[in-house]
DNA sequence: AGATGTACCATTTTT
DNA sequence: TGGTACATCT
């Protein structure tokens, strides 16, 4: 029986469906059986996924607690929060909205004893679980030079994400004569016994649950009546398996799913995400309703119809036609330029000068493959004054100060958490040399306890010399007094005195090295940021569950990104710098990776050019430092594969014969033939050469040169300088060819010597 | 322990 | 080229 949403039902909010296009409102009301709603880029999915959940809800069709909303980062599930609760007009609290992760460590905290685990178990980071497989192979005799950590762990979480656990691993997939395999279950056995477990276990450890627990599937079958699925082109297999234990009856009937994602959408496969999930969606729920949103609300026409064209490429596709009512707009620009240097410049100059035309900074955004490619812009921005954030960089929970500060805290909470314990014990540094440690160990080891146990039982005992026994003594009884203050002070306090009394903060106290202020700053935002939540381990759930970080300036700036980053995000002006063949298309992923490889390459390409709202700026040199050697760099493939009538090129004054055969025309479309950027990846025809003679030309004439040739002073440190653009400053630190100055107007930034001049000549600046 | 040397390597990254 | 992880020296 078909429910039909209509506003008059029950309390339904009258003006929930008015807005929606007619494919949209059909994805809301098709609220039984499966649907999967294709929603190709900007088509307002988030906006369908809301309105549908609050529709079942308002519509009495189930509880809050009836339903799950999955998603796959924090943000994503912080949005979806935020507009459910908007929409039904209550908080969302407790109700199963979130991400994979989260979700499935709420309902594995509820049966870990039935895959092995304590209730409280950790959730180890990348950090521990590199450790962990390191000491395995060191304990093996395996050559870690030859066979590194890192490389048995991606094998490991791979598997993970297949679904396999150590017993279930498929006998195709073991290599090294099962080395890989070995270390698999020893590692599994070693998290066990530090009552812990990794990412990859938090979702397999939960399809185990459901495959192994009849009553425990049929409890959670019969609890969630509806399932809400946003980006499914990334769900991995077990997260696929999981969801269709959940969601199809015994007898294989498909029950209330609701699938919204979009195939050209799919970027990360390399990190185990499978397509062919979304691709085999009516296969996998019988008498699926397929619903396409294709009317783009958010880019003009030229940039929709060069994006569509070039994922029109791809064979691995459902196929949407994208549309829009919005005017035709610019076409894509494709700017070809000498060298890097000279991209930066160019881009550097259109952000100033869409800037001067009444653009915010906030609206602009640089795409880039991969995060090493931010660097010529950053510096280049630096020079110029424009300001700039980096999406990405390290982020907060990822800090050795707090990552240290934490495992204080772990090691409280848990303590048979050896990992913590290794990390902090010797942290300030308390004189442990390899000797004790190699002690504890073995004694932790021989009887199967913790290392905080062992150190306990060895102090009955004369194990360690007189210092080491003081030491550790004194070590056993903070940590006791901290244990026992756990249930009476605040968690923050508790923080604040563990932190003072482990003699950690003046561990950074007495460094001298000039990051130190930082960390200091660092541990004190932490605590601030505990005081968000009620207990110690409710705070621990979220720093292993949500890595985010604080961004603080509120000041105007341009975006610098990997394309990876912005998935989901929109900007008035994109650019998209870098379109060259093995940088982008990636020569690693086609290697690794072959068709399909390219295929999600494209697919960035696409996700790229559909940030864009009104200008997207593609852009190539001809010239590429790489590794410290020259290059000559052909246009990426994914050029030529954009139409004509939607493009315009360009190509900086001096390319021509001296590109080669790469050289493009000034206009129409790719000079570069499809044979030819073909050709280039499989025959390696990509020399290393020396840097070709940069021709003279300034890419706009008296502009470029401008700043460069302006003289550079000797600065000190407490020099007063005048900046063109900021003003007025002290200098307060000097960091090679860079300042860091804090200007009279109030900030401080870090940029380029040579571009102030010192207060004496601001005049003549 | 801290400093210096050297070999190696080099996507995308969330949870 | 430049960062880093590990080794060896002082």
């Amino acid at each position: 029986m078909q429910h039909a949403l209509t506003p008059t039902q029950s309390d339904f909010e009258p003006n929930m469906l008015s807005g929606l296009n007619p494919a949209q409102r059909s994805a809301v009301e098709a609220v039984n059986g499966p649907v999967l709603v294709l929603a190709g880029a900007g088509t307002g999915k988030t906006r369908v996924l809301t309105t549908r959940l609050a529709a079942i809800l308002l519509n009495g069709l189930a509880s809050p607690f009836q339903i799950m909303a999955v998603t796959f980062t924090n943000k994503a599930a912080r949005e979806l929060q935020e507009r459910v609760s908007a929409l039904v007009g209550r908080p969302t609290e407790g109700w199963f909205l979130g991400t994979f992760h989260s979700l499935c460590t709420r309902i594995l905290r509820k049966h870990a004893e039935r895959v092995g685990l304590k209730q409280n178990f950790t959730i180890l980071d990348t950090d521990d679980q590199l450790r962990l497989i390191k000491q395995i192979l060191e304990a093996e005799n395996v050559d870690t030079k030859r066979t590194p950590a890192r490389a048995v762990l991606a094998v490991i979480e791979r598997w993970k994400d297949r679904g396999y656990t150590p017993d279930k691993v498929p006998a195709t997939e073991v290599t090294q004569s099962g080395l890989y395999l070995k270390v698999y279950q020893i590692y599994q056995e070693r998290l066990r016994t530090l009552n812990a477990c990794d990412f990859g276990d938090l979702l397999l450890y939960n399809l185990v649950l459901l495959q192994n627990n009849l009553d425990l599937l049929q409890e959670y079958q019969h609890r969630f009546r509806y399932i809400l699925v946003d980006e499914y082109q990334d769900t991995n297999v077990v997260q696929y398996l999981w969801l269709r234990l959940l969601m199809l009856t015994p007898d294989g009937q498909a029950r209330n799913i609701c699938c919204v994602g979009d195939e050209d959408q799919s970027i990360y496969g390399w990190r185990g995400a499978e397509i062919g999930n979304i691709l085999r969606f009516e296969q996998d729920f019988p008498g699926a309703k397929i619903i396409r949103l294709e009317e783009n609300y958010r880019s003009t026409g030229h940039i929709l119809g060069a994006a569509s064209a070039l994922i029109a490429h791809n064979r691995d596709r459902l196929g949407k036609t994208l549309w829009t009512t919005a005017s035709e707009g610019d076409r894509v620009r494709v700017q070809s330029l000498w060298d890097g240097e000279s991209e930066a410049r160019f881009v550097g100059d259109e952000v100033e000068s869409f800037q001067r035309r009444g653009m915010s900074l906030n609206h602009m955004a640089v795409l880039v493959r991969a995060g090493f490619q931010t660097r010529e812009f950053e510096e280049r921005f630096l020079k110029i004054g424009v300001p700039y954030r980096v999406i990405g960089g390290p982020r907060f929970y990822e800090r050795q100060e707090i990552r240290d500060a934490i495992a204080y805290l772990r090691i409280i909470l848990v303590p048979e958490d050896d990992l913590a314990f290794e990390r902090i014990i010797n942290v300030p540094k308390r004189g442990l040399g390899p000797a004790t440690m190699q002690q504890i160990t073995t004694h932790a080891r021989v009887n199967k306890i913790g290392m905080l146990e062992a150190v306990r039982q060895l102090l009955n005992t004369d194990a360690f010399k007189p210092k080491m026994r003081t030491t550790l003594q004194t070590f056993i009884r903070l940590y006791d007094m901290w244990c026992a203050q756990l249930q009476d002070l605040p968690h923050t306090d508790l923080t604040e005195r563990v932190l003072e009394e482990s003699g950690y903060i003046a561990m950074w106290q007495a460094e001298k090295t000039p990051d130190a202020p930082t960390r200091l700053e660092n541990l004190k935002e932490l605590i601030s940021a505990m005081s968000e939540f009620d207990n110690l381990q409710s705070f621990m759930e979220h720093v292993s569950l949500v890595m985010e970080k604080t961004s603080s300036a509120e000041q105007e700036q341009v975006t610098l990104m990997t394309l990876h980053a912005a998935k989901g995000l929109e900007f008035d002006l994109v650019f998209l710098p870098g379109w060259e063949e093995e940088i982008f298309p990636s020569r690693r992923s086609l290697e690794e990776n072959g068709m399909k490889g390219l295929e999600e390459e494209r697919r960035l390409a696409y996700v790229g050019i559909t940030r864009a709202r009104k200008h997207a700026i593609i852009s190539n040199v001809a010239n590429r430092l790489v590794y410290g050697s020259w290059t000559n760099a052909i246009p990426s493939r994914f050029i030529s594969e954009l139409p004509a009538q939607h493009i315009e090129t360009h190509a900086e004054a001096g390319m021509f014969g001296t590109m080669n055969r790469a050289s493009f025309n000034s206009r129409g479309t790719s000079a570069a033939p499809a044979e030819f950027a073909q050709s280039s990846v499989m025959s390696s025809s990509f020399g290393k050469s020396h840097y070709p003679a940069r021709p003279k030309t300034s890419f706009i004439e008296g502009r470029a040169e401008r700043i460069e040739d302006e003289p550079t002073y000797k600065f000190r440190k407490g020099d007063r300088v005048f900046h063109q653009k900021f003003g007025y400053g002290t200098i307060e630190l000097m960091d090679g060819p860079k300042i860091e100055v804090t200007f009279d107007m109030g900030d401080t930034k870090k940029i380029m010597a040579e571009f102030v001049v010192p207060e004496s000549l601001a005049g003549e600046f």
